[in-house]
DNA sequence: TATGAATGAGGCTTCATTCAT
DNA sequence: AATGAATGAAGCCTCATTCAT
């Protein structure tokens, strides 16, 4: 059950490997119920390993939160460093940075989980990790790369604030996974169908884009 | 805090009071600490009455919740209905609806951090509530009022959903909120400074009108 | 709900009517759920008036327990009293006792339950009420009459004790309905069949007409 | 109290051990004061470990219920173990079979007890327990062996019916020790004196041998 | 490196009962 | 004679954590 052959093969003598299988557990543990909802018996049950170990290898409960928060970002992340926009003319670059962000989002619920538990938490331990904060920061500078080019080329209007148009790429992609259980209980499945899907992440995408443009496009 | 001065007069043999006084902090707790951080304990300590009233009007912890959601929902809503846009130009009343669903969400944190929590749970105490899908089908109906108007004008394109919209709008207008413990953790308190967050809502509201705008705009 | 017309008609102004109601619920309760087991709560909600009346009557548990338990056995008593033995011999009379006590049983679980509920608490109450004693020691006049008669015809053993007599007479008829649930369970409900039940029953008159018989019968 | 020496030796990493003691403090305050007047906190203070230990081990206060009437049940079948009748003529046998019966019961109030509560819970749990039926079925068998016997020999009447002949053995042999308290109470304590007890096993088995001898001896 | 047994502290909930009218 | 609101005490149970090996 979501343990790959290769993990299942044998793991005695094989700390990290025990590491890593617990980790991914607690991810998807603290995902699903939060850190007080989480608990750590039912962490321990779903790993090879015993509960034992949790405390071994991450000292409490927080330390095991912790560890987990920012294996979520850095597998987050890892997906994102795939994507390639140096070549691409800026317009398109942004459009397809908003579109990857879209579906990135999309596929990864468990960090986006992740995150929302953090902000509940008034991202205490977020603010804490170093590595997060560095994920982060280099997640900015391919979308100031782009915008630097576009203003040079006169496509885009001058001054613009990668931070702020970051906010808003990630507002749309985030709430459309954090919010999906509120906004379908209320509105009905329908608006995360893949057609209809595709169409929130084209309106995004034009939303995006019409607030980079200059303004004599308008 | 937040007990009016009626309510503090006398309390003896007010139920109707006692239940307020105990849904205001249940709110307030539930949404700093999600439904398993909260304690039941503590929410007693800060009400004028004692924990067995709680389990006397509530039932548990979980018919309290249920009732603390409907409350901050209620709360929220009676904020927007005195909203007035029908005497506007469409895209005026537009423009209007964005700015005031941005202020009104940072008006009130703790209603969004009870939808964050809802989530978290999948949304499952919210899709029970009839209360709260009748209020939301509201709101969807002040927005496909100004949808058909614009339409009707010639000003906004021809097929415009309402709920998409509502999507759009609500995706900033919630993750400002959400987020911002994160957001702020990872680039600074900055992009909450009053300033900057005129121009996020002006820019979300820029975004919004070229949505609906006809393409012959573009 | 097992109240008759007579006492829906009205009640406001009848405390003997409200009494009457109470213990008769009480009776129920008690019988099927033991004195802790029982909820006051409970009792009060299947009552036509409040819990607070129950306090207002009966003073707490512990009184409403202990007159539900007099009220089971005047009750019962009432039944036996119909029962006319004077005008049969001695062996007829005692066949027809038997019989009598061992269908009265059936016909009155609550009865048996409220009994063994009073044994698992070392029949305190019992001893306390000298109501209760002074309907048993009625009960035993009767089986001691038609001892005397027995003997002073020749046709029962002399010396025979009337208490070792009604306790073997009540054994049979009191574990029949005591410990049906526990018989039922592991050997079947057959033995509760009514055809059955005439066979235990003319067994146990069997067993103690031999008892009572002299012993040149045997 | 009821601790063997072996028991008290040592206990830390004694499971078994700690389990057992539970069990045996569970049954003794079961069979004092029925399931709802148990008292957790009670059973674990007269215990040598702690409250947690009887949720670590057993679930819940109902687990733990369960496996004491377990343990009731298998402890008093073992004492029935030791009961050997083949060697004798049945009516012996059986003579043998209920005078034992009667002593046996005498000896195990608390397993009296027991049945006694699980009655007044109708033998919910006692249904629910294989264990429990096949002690049951086993006891059985050895009274259809001495009734098979004793009809071969045409000493007994024909078509007799072991479970009926059963339950007149245990009707008397139950009801002297689980309705005690109501007698006592009512007819004084004499009758459980010692000699009153044998002068009422007597008569028992005068009345179940009576029950199954041929009619012609009437 | 690993583990089954054990636990103190604190959580949620229920109960019989009383207060004020 | 009657009542809805209110309550302290105590109940059962769960949690993260540590001990002894």
């Amino acid at each position: 059950m979501g343990t790959t052959t290769e993990e299942r093969r044998s793991w005695t003598q094989d700390p990290e490997g025990v590491k890593r299988d617990i980790l991914s557990v607690a991810v998807s543990e603290f995902a699903a119920n939060g850190f007080s909802g989480a608990r750590v018996d039912t962490i321990a049950s779903r790993t090879r390993t015993s509960k034992r170990m949790i405390y071994y290898y991450f000292g409490d409960k927080h330390g095991l939160y912790t560890r987990a928060l920012e294996a979520a970002y850095l597998k987050v992340r890892e997906g994102e460093a795939s994507l390639d926009l140096d070549h691409l003319p800026p317009a398109k670059a942004l459009a397809r940075l908003v579109a990857f962000t879209f579906e990135h989002h999309r596929e990864n619920p468990d960090f986006i989980r992740m995150v929302m538990i953090e902000n509940i938490h008034n991202a205490k331990n977020l603010a804490a990790s170093q590595v997060i904060r560095d994920l982060n920061v280099a997640a900015i500078d391919k979308l100031a790369d782009i915008c630097r080019r576009g203003e040079a080329e006169g496509l885009f209007r001058p001054g613009l604030d990668p931070v702020a148009l970051h906010w808003q790429i990630s507002a749309a992609s985030f709430f459309n996974v954090s919010n999906r259980p509120s906004f379908s209980a209320i509105f009905g499945p329908e608006l995360y169908d893949e057609k209809a899907q595709v169409c929130l992440r084209d309106q995004t995408v034009e939303a995006i884009l019409a607030i980079v443009a200059t303004s004599t496009g308008k």
